[in-house]
RNA sequence: GCUCCGAUAGCUCAGUGGUAGAGCACUCCCUUGGUAAGGGAGAGGCCCCGGGUUCAAAUCCCGGUCGGAGCUCCA
């Protein structure tokens, strides 16, 4: 049996080779076509060169370009492609760490000056020549004597061989004339590279460390298939086209200050009404789910966070305290310990529980001046925040009931999304039993209804762990969404309790939970995910009345008087050409063009445009198109050709 | 915070060791329009701040401030 190799392939055949065949002898045995197109193997659950000399009896499957799990071993082999041409171009260059990511890879070098733009189209056309030589990848296990040998210039390479264990296999893999230290797998050789790009060089510190020295990363992307390149390459570009922080200022939605200060935002009135328009929705939302609203001041005494516990873990992302008669006051970091004050300023029965008090709280976090990003990363910023404050045995229907919260919102936005369930962190208040009992309830909640998650194991906060969901949007990426958090920990710090059935106090549970998460990053990702192309209900400006010419002047701003009677925001733009006025409106974005020539005025109707729609018009009664926008708004539709993500 | 890059009109950006430029936006005039830019004129600048080099600096050098990409973290 040893002397034989028998693959059980997974359609559940079996393929019987000689013991040291490989997984490309396989591939050959089934076939040419999957010969030539095999990329890698999946022994075993693990993923391996094609060249992998086999035997015994193994699970094996060939992975193939069109496998999405082939993509990171032809992205690594691209690094690798990437690291050869910069060795051969900046000889002197130490060579870091160089993986595949989700959208690529990326090579660190240390070198004594960074990389320029021209620099990086050299690499592109020397990696052309190392495509174009087909070398093939070679592994080879040495020890670690050798491996020392081997890499007695390169410094970092040797730094992270000490960190192997004793018994660890060591591997490395050479194509021409690069070597590296490396885990594999590889594509059989460097021609299967063919559709890559550059994309770009940043700094990058060594193990992310910012102790540690700065390297030179150089990021780009592969692919198996032209078509796939460009379509990724579009995407940037539509990324691009897309940063909230150019439309921001397009739409004029809102701006920052040097004078107000960094991460800092102002709200522009169109911002303004979208962040209205949210908030009005969420709150009649939670009112309808049993919430009940609060407000707690920006301000409070330092105290309040001795007890939180957020001064001990939470002090280096807290401004600074000011001085009041002798007393030391924060700017709120977080609205938790309002929450519970308030509380506390009675005595709790069994009978009030659960207790759900919101706010749309606005807290302030230093962060440091490199992270800060238009809307997205900001220094102060009003989360939607709710606790619950309830028995051990509510939370798992009070889990339920977010998770309901959660689905209605996200599909009133048109975010599909995914849940992860984050575990205890290195920093953690508590007991390690407390946290198994909590993450627990959590899990438990989420298969009793079918839902699938992920781990994030140690990801929680230190308080508790929690629920993240992340949102996909319209372009496939994914944001921060709903959080939802077990404590059991402030509840004890503050000695919370409510009178039980048998007239004994007792220990509530809190849940700390956003929806939005934070009014700024939100609606930064909205204008992403629309493109800046708000549906109806969203839109800072929901209908332009345009007269043809000044003759209906009068009889456009009866239809703009009728669309502000019925709720409806509507501006009228006179003036200039109506190709020039229509071309505006498309710009900013308004959904709806309403437009009053001759014929309409006289026969009481309005030509009605859509946004994106082009020359497609629809003639209506005036009071059928202030219904159809009512109505729109009033069901908070999303926009009939919006296309979600996912 | 660190590394790199940048800063010129409200916006997007050219440009040069010797008088400051374009397009859009803005104001005015003409045009009264039928679905993505009608025509003309005008106004608008401490060329980020401070220092240095120079006969001369918006331009070259140094420092600072602010912004961007990335590293780490997060709502």
């Amino acid at each position: 049996m040893a002397d034989l190799l028998r693959a059980r392939l997974p359609d559940g055949s079996v393929k019987e080779l000689p013991a040291g065949s490989s997984a490309a002898d396989v591939a050959a045995a089934i076939g040419p076509g999957l010969a030539r197109a095999a990329v890698a193997a999946v022994v075993d659950g693990e993923t391996v060169d094609l060249a992998r000399p086999l035997a015994g009896e193994v699970d094996l499957r060939i992975l193939t370009e069109r496998d999405p799990d082939a993509l990171p071993v032809l992205r690594h082999s691209a690094a690798h492609v990437l690291a050869t041409a910069v060795r051969t171009l900046r000889p002197g260059a130490g060579i870091g760490f160089g993986p595949a990511i989700e959208e690529g890879f990326y090579y660190d070098f240390d070198v004594e000056r960074p990389f320029t733009p021209d620099e990086l189209e050299a690499f592109e056309a020397e990696m052309a020549r190392v495509i174009e030589a087909d070398q093939p990848f070679e592994r080879r296990q040495v020890s670690r004597e050798e491996a020392r040998e081997l890499f007695s210039d390169d410094p970092l390479k040797l730094e992270r061989l000490e960190e192997f264990d004793e018994d660890e296999v060591i591997t490395v893999y050479r194509n021409g004339p690069f070597l590296d230290l490396c885990r594999g797998p590889h594509v059989p050789s460097t021609g299967r590279l063919q559709h890559f790009r550059l994309l770009s060089a940043a700094g990058a510190y060594w193990r992310g460390d910012e102790r540690r020295q700065m390297l030179q990363r150089i990021y780009g992307t592969a692919f198996f298939k032209d078509r796939e390149l460009e379509a990724h390459l579009v995407r940037l570009e539509e990324a691009k086209k897309r940063d909230h922080r150019v439309l921001g200022r397009q739409l004029d939605l809102f701006s920052t200050d040097a004078r107000v200060g960094a991460g800092l935002i102002l709200w522009h009135p169109r911002g303004a009404t979208v962040r209205m328009e949210i908030e009005n929705y969420e709150r009649e939302l939670i009112l309808r789910h049993g919430y009940q609203l609060v407000y707690t001041p920006h301000v409070v005494s330092e105290k309040l966070f001795e007890i939180s516990g957020h001064l001990e873990n939470f002090a280096e992302n807290m401004f600074e305290a000011m001085e009041v008669e002798g007393a030391r006051y924060r700017p709120k970091p977080m609205n938790c310990p309002g929450h519970i004050a308030i509380y506390q300023a009675h005595q709790h029965s069994y009978r009030d529980l659960p207790i759900r008090m919101a706010e749309f709280g606005t807290v302030y976090r230093y962060e440091r001046s490199g992270v800060l990003h238009g809307m997205l990363r900001v220094r102060g910023f009003t989360q939607d925040d709710a606790h619950v404050f309830c028995t051990p045995d509510q939370v798992p229907g009070e889990i339920e009931r977010l998770l309901d919260l959660v689905h209605e919102m996200l599909t009133t936005f048109g975010y599909p999304y995914t849940i992860e369930l984050a575990t205890r962190p290195e920093k953690a208040l508590g007991t390690a039993s407390q946290w198994e009992e909590a993450e627990r309830v959590l899990a438990g909640t989420l298969e009793a209804r079918d839902l699938p998650y992920q781990l994030d194991p140690g990801g929680g906060a230190f308080y508790g762990p929690k629920l993240d969901f992340k949102l996909i949007d319209a372009i496939g990426r994914k944001w921060q969404g709903p959080t939802v958090q077990l404590d059991f920990n402030l509840p004890e710090r503050f000695g919370l309790e409510y009178v039980g059935e048998d007239n004994e106090r007792h220990r509530p549970y809190m849940l700390h939970r956003v929806l939005v998460g934070s009014m700024e990053r939100f609606v930064g990702g909205l204008v992403e995910h629309y493109a800046g192309a708000f549906p109806v209900w969203l839109a800072p400006e929901q209908v332009r009345v345009l007269p043809i010419s000044e003759h209906q002047q009068q009889s456009a701003e009866h239809l703009a008087e009728e669309l502000r009677a019925a709720g409806v925001r509507a501006a009228l733009h006179g003036r200039d050409t109506l190709n020039a006025r229509i071309r505006d409106a498309e710009l900013h974005k308004v959904p709806y063009m309403a437009v009053v020539g001759e014929r309409e005025a006289a026969a009481g109707t309005v030509a009605v445009r859509r946004r994106g729609g082009g020359r497609k018009q629809e003639v209506l009664e005036r009071a059928a198109f202030v219904e159809r926008v009512r109505e729109e708004v009033r069901t908070r539709a999303l926009d009939p050709d919006f296309d979600p993500g996912g």
